[in-house]
DNA sequence: TGACCATTGTTCTAATACGGACTATTCTTT
DNA sequence: AAAGAATAGTCCGTATTAGAACAATGGTCA
């Protein structure tokens, strides 16, 4: 049998524990969102822009998981929840500037605090501040080899 | 200044290492897996259905990563492909029971082996085996302190 | 200046994704 | 046995998702 070989790999070990706990998190991470009445993607749009004077669409999908194709959509509803603004750029005008209109603002303010406060206790749960470390390590070394 | 002082909480230092290695990884996989002309949540369940009698829409869905409600129309394309069988299970008419078609074990017998095979080396290069199962330790108490 | 190439944001298609509503069926409890 | 609860799979609406193609614009270099 080749299959139960492969699947006890050690290095394989690691595949679906990622998997499940990034998982976990993402629910919990959701369901709050939801309650807020944004989609995550929304939400993350609103993060991203908190604080900032405004950014292209290219940007908010760097700096958002958000891909370029799928913001426009994602905009276009921010747009009519009248929490963003999208504004012609001077100098390029390919550009456009999305930034947070005064009530997107108030609902950053309002949320981003909150939410973090919410995701704090799950992470204390699990591990003290020396795990914390260990984990944030050894979690950059697995990205840093997928990334290259 | 309130954020800042949120985002240098010690306990989210993992969050964003957490999304990060998982979206790294999930870039990789998926992008080896549609290489093989499937999607991410095909190929989940050709693999859970390799090398078993086939199973209910429920425990297939709970076995994978796919939603009860996704799973109709994933089941739907895979049987067009002709890569899985939908039969009526005898004892309980409300269930049905999916399996692997002879073309279907054939490609999880191609595929499946391979695409381990081509993950292996990136957690090879990121881990060594001790880091292995610290890294499986500490993902599986993450995960835990998010699913109670 | 003008040909060439890169970048910007939008649009399109196919496939998910969640959650809730729905029907059919089975189990429980009285 | 009959009413009520639970389960199975499907269908629906809304929102993503990746990726390719597109027109408009900007930059580069001969």
């Amino acid at each position: 049998m080749e299959l139960p070989h492969l699947k006890d790999d050690p290095y394989l070990k690691v595949l679906r524990p990622l998997v499940e706990a990034y998982l976990a998190f993402w629910r919990i991470d959701t369901r709050h969102i939801k309650s807020l009445r944004l989609t995550p993607s929304q939400f993350d749009v609103i993060a991203t822009l908190g604080d900032t004077e405004g950014m292209t669409c290219s940007e908010l999908s760097a700096q958002t998981l958000v891909t370029k194709g799928t913001l426009t959509g994602v905009l276009d509803r921010l747009v009519a929840k009248g929490l963003i603004r999208r504004d012609a750029m001077k100098g390029d005008r390919r550009c456009t500037k999305i930034s947070l209109t005064a009530k997107g603002d108030a609902l950053f303010r309002k949320t981003f605090a909150a939410h973090l406060a919410f995701l704090r206790p799950f992470f204390e749960r699990a591990l003290n501040p020396d795990e914390v470390n260990q984990t944030r390590a050894l979690l950059l070394r697995l990205r840093d080899s997928f990334q290259q």
